[in-house]
DNA sequence: ATACCTTTTGAAACCCGTTTCAAGATAGTT
DNA sequence: AACTATCTTGAAACGGGTTTCAAAAGGTAT
């Protein structure tokens, strides 16, 4: 039918052939880059269905310099919170006939080196990394193609831009909040603390502390749904009169429920519960979990926006900060909710 | 340091003529294809750590055909299925060298035909597609690189390898643990019958019932969250007397789940529940979903192998089908787990 | 020292779509 | 009719790493 038959092994130089013209004015008719005569056109447009012939990607890439191509590289593509920002990206990369090539680095630093370099040797359009690790710097310098830094942010800004959200402000929400729900005896599970993002809200949460006279109380812990159970278990030992805890993320807050749950403890009755970044799962849950949002639909989509765009205003560098938004759920108490709770059961 | 100051941007060509050789030679002590004097070997390690040389990937690709790449195409990204399914081969890829192109076709039948088409020009190595479209016959066929379909089943075979879970038989086994546990009332909720998986899976129920002479009770639903609410509010209404569900997926069950809470209708006292698949979520959920576990590591590194070992028997194609496997948690009664529970709280 | 074999090496072709550049063709002007 | 301006078109170069092939170099045997 659609001559699929030999397809994507014809080159423009048998299609020419066929047509009784140039591969010049193959490529010419193909992507409209100059008129052509209407005759040739159909020859042309006819030589093309017939042979089904599918122009090579790696030979434009080669030549234009550019794979339509993004990068993406993540710590961890398990980590619910990278994989919706992995769809948007995707999505929004899509729409503008560009492809994601996905690396996982495993926290694994070596890797991101690696794969910054093969990603530019692969004509990559851009990258999109999370990382704060200010190895990588060199390499950020060498390749010659757009960057962005997404969730975290260096300490010296390298020349690439930085699309994030304002944890430090995040952190500070939360505590208020669990303070405002009533809260006496608040404990802060911190993400791993060379993250610029978890050490962000940390930091929030500890200035609202001092800012209240209120005494820090802090558990160590990674962004792992193992650890984070067993990081509850230790917690409830240290501080078994803790009334709210503010988890590094929404995936160790329910770590945090498991283990309350599992020792008859009511959330949020006798302890309050908050997360961060309000993935997928925080509406899944039973009760629904109460959290700080990332809006990663935002985030996502200006990320690849900036590598897709790079003409625009690749001048200077800039760094792109978003809100993140406090949403009341089922594991804190909070008197709207109530109210809201009464009439939706009316 | 390591050069990276102009880094990327020389060529091979450049590298020769600063060690004085020819471009050949530098791809012969890069690539380790043909002995090189010693001299001239240290002269060009020389220059290429000088320049910060690394090869050019799309013209590697280029001529060798191979971009060392693995396309990979979900229906969608954000089912923790394929989340899950895409970590595997990216991990199992990366193992070999290998990177992964992803492609997101929104359930759109044409995107699939499209990435196909994309993928192949782009010399990716193969393909791991999710899809039981019978329309890509073509465009699998046209296309002359390895295909592997995972998850789904075509009603007739192409030519490409299959790697998925013996869905009928996973339907069985979820129908006859419900009936093992009491249910007297099962409603089984389908997934989209023109997915083989789904459609199997409702035989596999659908057989038992035969055999026991028991009616059976379906609704018909989608592989989603908010579609699967709205199925279980029917169900409700249409089975009053349900004290059994099948759910399509894990996420689904979840839905049914949340219906069933808001009712404050008790699983697994009132209601017994299991899911497919056993993604993370379902050992997330309280309580913990029992489910028909897919080995989604084994099928993921079986897909992705098959593409890399693609030398091997490429003569003919086969089929790979794992087991489905019971995992018994906490929304279905089971003797056994009731008297792992006991010991466990004692 | 000569003939012969093996190994190392570089020039050039190759992969294939795109673009440049100049020639050829058409249209328009005087 | 002569000439200029404009458009269409194909040959050839390009991008950059790889491989082939034949020449050059090194080594061995006679």
């Amino acid at each position: 039918m659609c001559g699929l038959g030999r397809g994507i092994l014809a080159s423009i130089r048998e299609v020419a052939k066929l047509a009784n013209v140039s591969p010049a004015t193959v490529s010419r008719v193909m992507n409209g880059t100059a008129k052509v005569d209407a005759d040739k056109r159909e020859r042309v447009l006819k030589a093309i269905s017939e042979t089904g012939f599918v122009p090579n990607e790696v030979a434009r890439s080669l030549f234009k310099k550019s794979a339509k191509t993004i990068g993406l590289i993540v710590p961890s593509i398990d980590n619910p919170f990278f994989t919706q920002l992995a769809s948007v990206i995707e999505r929004t990369a899509d729409e503008h006939g560009y492809r994601i090539l996905l690396c996982n680095t495993g926290n694994m630093v070596e890797k991101e080196k690696t794969m910054i370099q093969m990603l530019t040797s692969m004509n990559a359009d851009g990258i999109i990394i999370t990382t704060s690790n200010e190895e990588i710097r060199d390499y950020i310098d060498a390749c010659n193609i757009p960057i962005v830094i997404t969730d975290r942010r260096m300490k010296k800004l390298m020349k690439c831009d930085y699309v994030h959200c304002d944890h430090y402000e995040g952190g500070k929400i939360a505590a208020r909040h669990l303070i405002e729900c009533g809260c006496k005896n608040i404990v802060c599970i911190n993400g791993p603390q060379d993250v610029s993002s978890a050490k962000a809200r940390y930091e929030g949460y500890s200035d609202v502390c001092k800012e209240l006279h209120i005494k820090e109380q802090c558990m160590d812990c990674d962004y792992d749904f193992e650890v984070g159970l067993a990081v509850t278990e230790e917690l409830l030992e240290k501080y078994p009169e803790v009334d709210g805890i503010i988890a590094c993320n929404d995936m160790v807050a329910i770590s945090v429920y498991k283990v309350l749950h599992k020792r008859g403890i009511k959330v949020p009755e006798q302890v309050q519960l908050i997360g961060f970044d309000d993935v997928q799962l925080a509406r899944l849950l039973t009760p629904e979990l109460t959290t700080i949002a990332q809006p990663i639909d935002e985030i996502g989509k200006k990320a690849a926006e900036l590598i897709i765009n790079k003409g625009e205003c690749n001048a200077d560098k800039q760094e792109y900060i978003f809100k993140g938004q406090l949403v009341v759920r089922e594991t804190t108490n909070n008197k709207k909710e109530e109210l809201h709770e009464k009439t939706r059961n009316s």
